[in-house]
RNA sequence: GCGCCCAUAGCUCAGCUGGAUAGAGCGUCUGGCUACGAACCAGAAGGUCGGGUGUUCGAAUCACUCUGGGCGCACCA
């Protein structure tokens, strides 16, 4: 009733073709050649650039082992936030935080140290000669059972600690050989699904630097910390629990500095998230860590100035991107910056929290690790590097490879070995991270070797597939001696019009045009899963076109122009969807 | 004990700020390759959205509650 009255009343819309009544809603329907136009002959794509910086923080990963399954998650979604905050105009700095003076690395210092009894110059042979995160790898797991067995042994810690936090001595030269070497082979596994960095902001330079020292004050001159005097935390500066929990009392306040003088994690986190703010009042100096062949280059953050080094930080909007398991730290170091003051960077600070990575009963009984009871009747069972239980990235990546080689081979065996090699690798890759952004951030992921190593369905390669043929279409028609119409000229909105009125290709059309709209929605709700589901609907609605609407051989020569024009349009967005998500398109498939 | 998260088809997951007959993929069953290459497509079967109460014209979505899972809650990082 009330609607038909709207529609009576509301006359004409431009670019709205009708409006009809349908059971108590209107439905708009669009002028689909006017739809269709402004397609073909868009006004201004240019995406404008938006004020201010963003920090996105990601990757992260202790440099004391190689990376596994759950560090690929974090840095697939960190790396793929960034590319899509990018492509809509966002200014972006991808920093990864390397803790070399923490527990991790002195734990395998411990190892190499007083276990192995080796000496700097032989482990800094073992970085060079091993694969030395996997040998890394086994020894943090060697030390995590020694520990259980030997309490007493954790003394060396300690000792390593005090050691590396000096900056002397052999057990230090160990750490830092560890560290540096790890964070090597920590870039070039990231580097093989195309992850890379601005800058690597150290715990060491933090250390050196004492940039605590300046956060310590601040915290005291604004009394965001105080002296515990009596209870279980008398002699240690702590955060009031009220601060950064309403329902939280005195009892459940956050030791910020113990009453040894030593600083905690979550202190030294507050000073570094000021850092990203410009908030702090020290800086770090940088070095040019290395340059790729692209011309990218990663900065590491040093003790002393350089000549021509960049400045980073200094951020108007922070993104840690940081397990779901550590939300309540996250949570002390916002409520540091709100009671500091800083009320604003309190806000623009965003935990970008995911759930874990876990593995499958089934995934841990083909990797032969032994299971007890309970788990074996779990979904899903948390890694532990501690114990060595989890899948290595790299050996996860040579899988994928290797499964995707044994469909590529046959399928081409006479395009030559390298080629061959490097879809294969096209397509391990936009297997993997596909996987990984198809879930939701607070998603737990079991992992599953058959589900990872899968092609088929709502995967990376049914992406790359609906592209390489979207391409196929094209190269083809230029190798029959044909070429591309000028759209402009042969699609004018009344052809746009008729050939439009076809539901098939109209739906087709909307489902194209809509790759703004599913970033926006990415950035906004700030998952990343939003872009990949839009990719998977793509590629179907596009499969669907290529079966339904031979292009090649349409004879009617403007539903062949329409053909063709929607063919490069649909490839065009496809290709840049997936630029976003980090995926590329393989040659051939 | 307190806090956060999760529960949707046999399995794995979508479902954005509440809106029309709840959607994919896998698996199962039927069909489709002398081809713009089937890593694909078409079709079928399969769900009282964990239970309950409430708010609303309207709830998978919001509130409360119960049940069953997960993860946190150190002078560790």
């Amino acid at each position: 009733m009330i609607a038909k009255e709207i529609v009576e009343g509301i006359g004409p819309i431009e670019g709205v073709a009708a409006l009809e009544v349908a059971g108590g809603y209107i439905n708009a329907r669009l002028d689909r050649g006017l739809y269709g136009r402004s397609a073909v002959a868009p006004d201004s794509s240019a995406v404008a650039a938006r004020p201010g910086k963003i920090i996105v923080e990601h990757t992260n990963i202790n440099p004391n082992k190689a990376a596994h399954i759950g560090h690929l998650r974090n840095a697939v979604l960190g790396d793929t936030f960034i590319r899509i905050l990018r492509a809509s105009g966002h200014q972006v700095e991808a920093q990864n935080y390397i803790d070399n003076t923490g527990v991790q690395v002195a734990d395998v210092v411990v190892g190499f140290h007083f276990l192995e009894k080796k000496s700097p110059a032989e482990v800094a042979e073992l970085a060079r000669t091993t694969r030395f995160d996997y040998v890394c790898w086994d020894l943090y797991a060697r030390v995590g059972t020694y520990y259980a067995e030997h309490p007493n042994a954790v003394e060396w810690r300690k000792a390593t600690l005090h050691e590396i936090e000096a900056g002397h001595g052999d057990l230090n030269e160990i750490g830092h050989i560890v560290a540096d070497a790890i964070v090597e082979c920590h870039l070039a596994t990231m580097r093989r699904l195309g992850i890379t960095y601005d800058v690597l902001p150290r715990e060491s330079e933090i250390l050196h630097l004492e940039f605590w020292a300046a956060a310590f004050e601040l915290l005291k001159e604004r009394e965001a910390i105080y002296l515990e005097t009596e209870g279980k935390n008398a002699g240690c500066w702590v955060m009031p629990g009220s601060s950064f929990d309403e329902n939280k009392e005195e009892e459940d306040s956050k030791v910020i500095v113990r009453s040894n003088g030593t600083v905690t994690y979550v202190g030294k986190d507050i000073a570094y998230q000021m850092w990203k703010f410009g908030l702090l009042g020290k800086d770090f100096h940088y070095a040019l860590l290395k340059e790729y062949a692209d011309g990218h280059k990663i900065y590491v953050s040093t003790t002393e100035p350089s000549e021509h080094e960049p400045a980073f930080g200094k951020g108007t909007q922070v993104y840690n991107v940081i397990d779901s398991r550590q939300s309540y730290l996250q949570d002390v170091v916002v409520a540091g910056l709100r009671q500091l003051g800083f009320t604003e960077q309190a806000e623009k600070s965003v935990h970008f929290s995911y759930e874990m990575v876990a593995l499958t009963p089934r995934t841990c009984a083909e990797l032969g690790l032994e299971l007890s009871e309970e788990d074996k009747q779990r979904s899903y069972v948390e890694m532990s590097g501690r114990k060595g239980l989890g899948v290595k990235a790299d050996d996860l990546i040579d899988k994928l490879i290797e499964t995707a080689q044994k469909e590529v081979d046959p399928r081409h065996p006479e395009a030559p070995a390298e080629e061959r090699r490097a879809v294969a690798e096209a397509i391990a890759t936009g297997a993997l991270r596909y996987f990984l952004l198809k879930f939701t951030r607070n998603t737990v992921i079991a992992f599953d070797f058959q589900e990872a190593l899968s092609f088929e369905g709502d995967t990376g390669p049914y992406v790359q597939y609906a592209a390489v043929r979207a391409r196929k279409i094209l190269s083809k028609l230029v190798e029959q001696g044909g070429e591309l119409p000028d759209f402009s000229e042969a699609l004018p909105a009344a052809a746009l019009s008729r050939q439009l009125a076809d539901d098939g290709l109209w739906q087709l059309l909307l489902a194209i045009s809509k790759i703004g709209k599913a970033i926006d929605g990415a950035v906004n709700s700030g998952e990343p899963a939003h872009v990949a589901r839009y990719a998977f609907q793509l590629a179907q609605s596009f499969n669907n076109f290529y079966h339904a609407y031979p292009v090649l051989t349409e004879e009617n020569a403007e539903k062949r122009a329409l053909l063709l024009w929607m063919t490069g349009y649909f490839r065009e967005q496809l290709e840049q969807t997936l630029t976003v998500l980090g995926i590329s398109v393989p040659v051939y498939m």
